[in-house]
DNA sequence: ACCTGAACACCGTTCAAGT
DNA sequence: ACCTGAACACCGTTCAAGT
């Protein structure tokens, strides 16, 4: 009737370690407490182990943040295979659904990007966009270029250099602030925050990322009808 | 008509310090090395100094990043600022042109996105851009769109999920090897790299680049006429 | 005012040793 | 076969001491 009394952190009922549990175990940690404090260590210990355990079971650190995306892609193929349809909605459902994957892990993007190996779940992702422009009508040369258009934006993220996450507590008097050195971005500031259908944040950014993906999926059905 | 004889690595002829200095060399070893080898005690041996000297000029390593991205943007925004002209070929030009300044500095786009706090060369980069769109008719309303709908691509760089830099040595093998379980992905492989226009690698990023950027600018002044 | 040596807390990783 | 303690080479950073 006793089990051996345990108070560590996450303390999972101690199933032996493989592959799959340290690549699990990370993917929760990141989710919870950043990419960042991701390490060796502090997986390890989230996992009631020691860590020099986890080289029992990947390779080396690298492996572990590439079989994080992996395992991320595969959620996005699960999730958007079965999507179909004429091919513009079709596209558009898959690529807002991956989104929705994405951002459950905030981390992914940043990993997606700087990761260099190749990857069998990204493959078999861009393999089915691919399906689906050429049975839309899309040359493959054609759809090669769309592919690139979209970027990043084809699973459903971009990648801005500046911040529009944050609240901004007095937008008028940021504006006013601004307004002799940028009286441009103080007037876009000024008219943005008074707009009714941006009350979220100051920037709705999944508004953002539709306006955008419309434009470029409109623009490539130009491109195919005029080819 | 002697000097001091050094025969360190880069040894310029020992200026005094100073965070302007921490900061060029920071960028030299970037670009030369990738900015994974910047690190303090790599810096400050590259100024002929060390480590710890560095703190006496900038707060830390993050406070670096910072800088050197500030001075990237205002390499562009020297590059950039005086293009003007009716908008959509100064945005187009503008874009390109800091385009190439971010050519040179292959560590500055996943810095630039990476950072949080704001920076002034960047807010004067948004700032003419701003105007430009402005000028050329686009309310600030959408002209905020806009900017989402550029991403970074209104910095002259985009980020994507897979690497196609590398030269491929056999199209042919490859797309034959791939045919059986990437039969789309196949196809447009075999396509692409027969086609006569993509000769330098199997894409010519600067074209992708510009089919993309068109695309937008294009799906942008539509907005604005139809608004 | 600027530079430095020694030290600290943290990394990823290796290796020989345990079971 | 899997786990571990000790150790190594490397980080960024602090601090007291030098000039």
């Amino acid at each position: 009737m006793s089990t051996a009394e345990q108070s560590e952190p996450k303390a999972e009922p101690r199933r032996p370690l493989s592959r799959e549990r340290v690549l699990r175990g990370a993917i929760e940690l990141a989710d919870e407490r950043g990419i960042e404090s991701v390490t060796m260590r502090a997986l390890a210990q989230q996992l009631g182990v020691e860590a020099m355990s986890l080289y029992n079971h990947v390779a080396n650190k690298d492996e572990i943040l590439d079989g994080m995306v992996d395992t991320v892609m595969e959620e996005i193929n699960d999730a958007t295979s079965s999507i179909s349809g004429e091919w513009k909605s079709a596209m558009r459902r898959r690529i807002l659904a991956a989104r929705q994957v994405l951002l459950r892990h905030p981390w992914a993007t940043g990993a997606l990007v700087s990761r260099t190996s190749d990857s069998v779940p990204l493959t078999k992702y861009y393999e089915s966009l691919i399906g689906l422009f050429h049975a839309g009508g899309f040359s493959y040369d054609l759809t090669h270029h769309a592919l690139h258009a979209l970027g990043s934006r084809a699973l459903g993220f971009t990648q801005e250099p500046f911040d529009d996450s944050q609240e901004i507590p007095d937008p008028a008097a940021l504006a006013q602030q601004m307004a002799a050195e940028y009286p441009n971005t103080a007037a876009l500031l000024e008219s943005v925050t008074h707009d009714a259908d941006t009350t979220l944040g100051w920037c709705d950014d999944q508004f953002e990322f539709e306006f955008a993906l419309d434009i470029l999926l409109d623009g490539l059905e130009r491109h195919r009808d005029a080819g």
